[in-house]
RNA sequence: GGGCUCAUAGCUCAGCUGGCUAGAGCGCACCCCUGAUAAGGGUGAGGUCGGAGGUUCGAGUCCUCUUGGGCCCA
């Protein structure tokens, strides 16, 4: 047997090496994304890329896609979840611009509101500032932590700004929105004097948490949770009608029962307006100590017990439900309260009925406002209870009132129980004294009033656009958002903070308020002018100087603008950012409706939800045209992501470890639309995808190292529709146009899978594996060789576009080794708009590759190891293989093919006692020792310059 | 507790309006190449579709219940 590395008649085998096309680029194989991406960037930014970008789109007279950005708070680091946010946009907004399109992105912050005032109060304090902060009058103290609040806003947008920068993002960095520019807080002013013309817009009590220490209202987050010893109180409250209570538990009463509730703010009693039970559980009347009262089933025993009682007799037993719409009468004043339901009574502990103060709590407001129920509060801001108490109360602290009622309760015989207990209850966290709930005056926009416009309410006019006009991605954010605004309150617009927006409202010397469409855009023109600071440093007169009382229909009778006194509040930071359509968007001539929202499903009830509302109000139409929703990110084993379970990940790290490209690269891949798992495995996973892709790139780059497209290359339209490389060109044609009909859908996750499987597969697998022999061993200019550097040139100028969107630092990179230029800039292209004319039968052909590649793997077992030991011989009785020629042998590895007419499967040959040729390795047929001694093939003598007949 | 949602090979995911032996990539195993080489190529082994019940001639794909996640409310 011959020796299979060697050919037996070769004198002396020399390297051929020198005399082959071998590829060569500058765009190196190991991509060093982390020390690369940095230098992009500032060349990106010394060039004004997106400004250039737009102003060629501009120039060109494309179409405008309107993409408009939700604004993250200017607060802390970027984390994963902006990474995948921002991402997502900037491969719509990049391939939106690939397509030609124009697409202006304007980058925008949250900035006021209480997470940085927080933050800021908390330096000051620990600066040792906020005691000369307190020695201030309200309007200095309020303008001094309005400037360091902003101070803070600014250096975290700048960070987070560069961070989004790294992650190669394309924006209008250099104006980006602010809710705290005066422009801005200009035109949400305006949007609010829109929805006060609409009639949407009034003032009520809601109960807060309030600090009686500091007369203010606080929020969640400046609440401290500190044991505090309460008396507990259990407490009975009389029947109204025997007989009706007799007949929810179909049984004979004698004497009038009570319903028993629990509470441990025995204060709160006066104000008590109902009880709530829960419509589910089952409740008893209960004999107790000779008193019959109604209680809970599950915590009867409990309360027994807790309260010492010593005769327990179960009379009868109902549902909650049947107990909804009796009536009680106070124990301390002269008043009727109802048995209501409530989602929120439990049977952890009480008697399963609750005490329902609507002016004192969340809950009992909200049951209160379902019930119809005044929020009455009969405490004033000091703590004492005011003229609506029972006189013995008036002018009596609350804490007073505990014992007070307490003793007030027994006396009269409705104190079945009390003692004093420790639980955990919120302080202010600057005085350290217990808080309160208590009923404010707060300014709120109503979902179900009429609007002056057509007389439609704002919940109607959002059932409607959310349910016809608006296009969900994915389509059930429609079921969810309708949820959402189905049953969503009155909007409360008013916080009592510092840092944030005034709402632009007067008081009167004879306290009725000031607020009118005019009004308001009259101190909208003074926060243009100076900034919502103006509120605190300016006089009411001064921010009113544009309005004429007299030619304003609703001014108020005898308003005198001298006499006036500003209003404290400001704006939920929910109504800036909602409001960003009109200060954005149209303020901006980016134009409204827009296209496209993106942001996490979280903003169904947030962000989407608060810019639908002001727009329905103040233009009648939602202000954008499709929603778009991601999911969250979660840890590996699917639990949420927190610093505490350690699974959080640093952006900073990701981007030094992997890069911006790999970090897209992965994002591209997400099925975006759920929970997104993130863990360092998978970003790994991402970077060996991603050099898959480059590996591609580069392969084709290097190929083109001798090629110039306008002195080589050959027609597109020219191609031989046989040829393999019509084949490749017909598979890019039909990939250009998957992945731009799927970046256009929002199927980024496709666009990645069809440009993967075309590197991998298409064209690594089958292509450039196929056409290897060619480009090395054909003389530099045969046509064969350049019609397939043709084909690669083509195909190359494809992938960078559509790689563009997702990788844009790597398409960049590489085209513009494929430009040999380095002012060549991808990110100005258009579609290619490739078409191809490609024989219908290489489908049949890829298929024959399959069988032979099967059939190869076979012949293994014969030794046949290298494929080009082997030749193949093809059936082919209808004639349909013969046309494609030496292409049959290249796109199955072997050394020839040849087609028999006889039917039957795919045969091999064993060609190892076949010479083979020292330059390509084949052993076609035509290999012969040449005159200098080495064993050629035809094809190669002659490239290396021997005379063929030799 | 309520609304919406997710659960398919070791991992990440496809599976449209119910219908051929449930697909892909990664990983893994074995092999080839050593002229894409901190590369490239080939072949192959892995799931009965979270669990239970039901509708249907037929269900991963519809219904009910259930378990475990996520977002938003409470």
């Amino acid at each position: 047997m011959s020796d299979q590395s060697t050919n037996p008649t070769s004198k002396k085998p020399r390297g051929f090496k020198d005399t082959l096309n071998l590829p060569a680029t500058t765009f190196a194989m190991r991509a060093n994304l982390a020390q690369n991406e940095p230098q992009t960037v500032a060349r990106w930014e010394a060039a004004s890329m997106y400004a250039r970008i737009d102003d060629a789109r501009r120039e060109a007279g494309a179409p405008t896609f309107r993409f408009h950005d939700g604004p993250p708070y200017a607060n802390g680091s970027i984390h994963v979840g902006h990474l995948l946010n921002k991402v997502l946009k900037d491969i719509v907004v990049r391939s939106r611009l690939m397509e030609g399109m124009r697409c202006p992105y304007t980058p925008g912050w949250d900035c006021h509101g209480l997470p940085i005032e927080h933050r800021v109060m908390i330096e000051l304090h620990e600066k040792g500032k906020a005691a000369k902060l307190a020695t201030l009058p309200e309007d200095s103290r309020r303008i001094a932590i309005r400037r360091e609040c902003a101070k803070y806003a600014e250096k975290f947008i700048k960070l987070q700004a560069v961070q989004m920068q790294r992650l190669l993002t394309l924006a209008d960095y250099d104006e980006p929105y602010l809710t705290m520019d005066p422009q801005y807080e200009a035109r949400t002013i305006e949007v609010f004097a829109e929805l006060v013309e609409q009639g949407v817009v009034y003032r009520d009590l809601k109960p807060v948490h309030w600090s009686i220490e500091n007369q203010t209202a606080l929020a969640e987050a400046e609440l401290e949770y500190e044991d505090r010893e309460d008396p507990q109180v259990f407490v009975d409250f009389e029947a109204v009608d025997r007989e009706a209570v007799g007949k929810a538990f179909e049984v004979e009463i004698e004497t009038t029962p009570s319903f028993m509730i629990w509470t441990t703010t025995p204060w709160t009693l006066p104000a008590n307006l109902a009880i709530a039970v829960g419509p589910r559980y089952r409740y008893v009347l209960a004999r107790l100590d000779g008193q019959e009262s109604v209680i809970a089933r599950e915590l009867l025993q409990a309360v027994v017990e807790q309260c010492g009682i010593e005769e327990v007799e179960v009379l009868a037993e109902c549902a909650g439900s049947d107990l909804l719409g009796l009536e009680y009468r106070h124990p301390l004043l002269e008043r009727i309260g109802r048995i209501v339901e409530a989602d929120y009574v439990t049977l952890e502990d009480g008697t399963g009925l609750v005490h329902t103060a609507p002016g004192h709590g969340q809950e009992d407001y909200r049951t209160g406002q379902r019930e119809g129920l005044e929020v009455y509060c009969p405490v004033l801001g000091d703590g004492t209870y005011d003229e609506t108490a029972p006189d013995w109360l008036q002018g009596k602290s609350i804490w007073d009132g505990n014992e007070l009622i307490t003793a007030r309760l027994r006396e009269s015989g409705h104190l079945v129980h009390h003692e004093l207990f420790m639980h955990s209850y919120p302080h202010d966290w600057r005085s350290k004294t217990p808080v309160i709930f208590r009923s404010t005056e707060q300014w709120f926009v109503a979902v179900d009033r009429p609007t002056k416009r057509d007389g439609q309410s704002l919940r109607a006019m959002a059932m409607t656009a959310t349910g016809e006009n608006v296009n969900f991605i994915p389509a059930w954010g429609r079921k969810r958002m309708q949820g959402m605004i189905e049953s969503r309150p009155d909007w409360c617009l008013s916080r009592q903070r510092a840092w944030g927006l005034p709402i632009p409202a007067f008081r009167m010397p004879d306290e009725q308020v000031l607020l009118t469409p005019a009004s308001i855009r009259a101190v909208a023109a003074a926060f243009e002018a100076r900034g919502s600071d103006a509120w605190f440093s300016d006089r009411p007169a001064e921010l009113l100087e544009g309005w004429d009382p007299a030619s304003d229909p609703d001014a108020p009778e005898g308003v005198d603008v001298t006499t006036l006194e500003k209003m404290q509040d400001i704006f939920d930071v929910w109504f800036e950012s909602g409001s960003s359509w009109a200060a954005v968007m149209r303020a901006r001539g980016q134009g409204i409706p827009a296209d496209l929202y993106l942001e996490g499903s979280d903003q169904h009830r947030g962000w989407f939800q608060l810019s639908l509302l002001p727009a329905l109000g103040a233009t009648g139409e939602a202000p954008y045209r499709t929603l778009l929703t991601h999911g969250f990110m979660v840890g590996k084993d699917g639990r949420k992501m927190s610093k505490s379970s350690g699974n959080a990940l640093s952006v900073d790290e990701l981007l030094k470890d992997f890069g911006a490209d790999v970090c897209r690269w992965w994002v591209c891949s997400l099925p975006f639309e759920n929970d997104i798992k993130v863990d360092l495995d998978f970003f790994r996973v991402a970077g060996e995808s991603y050099r898959k892709i480059r590996n591609t790139l580069r392969f084709l780059l290097g190929n083109l190292a001798d090629f110039d497209v306008d002195r080589d290359g050959v027609s597109l339209d020219s191609i031989e529709p046989e040829s393999i490389d019509a084949w490749a060109l017909a598979e890019a044609v039909r990939v250009e146009q998957r992945v731009r009909h799927a970046f256009s859908t929002y199927a980024f996750r496709d666009a990645h899978q069809v440009i993967y499987d075309f590197c991998n597969e298409t064209l690594s697998a089958i292509y450039l594996v196929a056409t290897k022999d060619r480009l090395y061993c054909d003389a530099v200019g045969s046509p064969r060789r350049r019609r397939t550097q043709t084909v690669m040139h083509a195909i190359s100028s494809l992938l960078c576009r559509l790689l563009e969107p997702v990788v844009p630092h790597t398409a960049d990179e590489a085209f513009r080794a494929l430009q040999g230029s380095e002012d060549a800039n991808v990110h100005l292209c258009e579609p290619l708009d490739l078409s191809a004319r490609c024989d219908h039968e290489w489908s049949a052909v890829m298929n024959l590759r399959h069988a032979v590649l099967k059939a190869l793997e076979e012949a293994k077992a014969e030794g046949i190891d290298n494929p080009l030991d082997a030749g193949i011989v093809i059936p082919d009785p209808e004639g349909t293989f013969g046309r494609f020629g030496d292409d049959l042998a290249d796109v199955c590895g072997v050394s020839r093919a040849r087609c028999v007419a006889s039917l039957g499967e795919v045969a091999i040959e064993d060609l190892r006692n076949e010479p083979r040729c020292d330059r390509s390795r084949k052993r076609d047929g035509t290999v012969r020792e040449r005159s200098d001694g080495a064993m050629l093939s035809d094809r190669d003598a002659a490239a290396i310059g021997l005379d063929p007949a030799n």
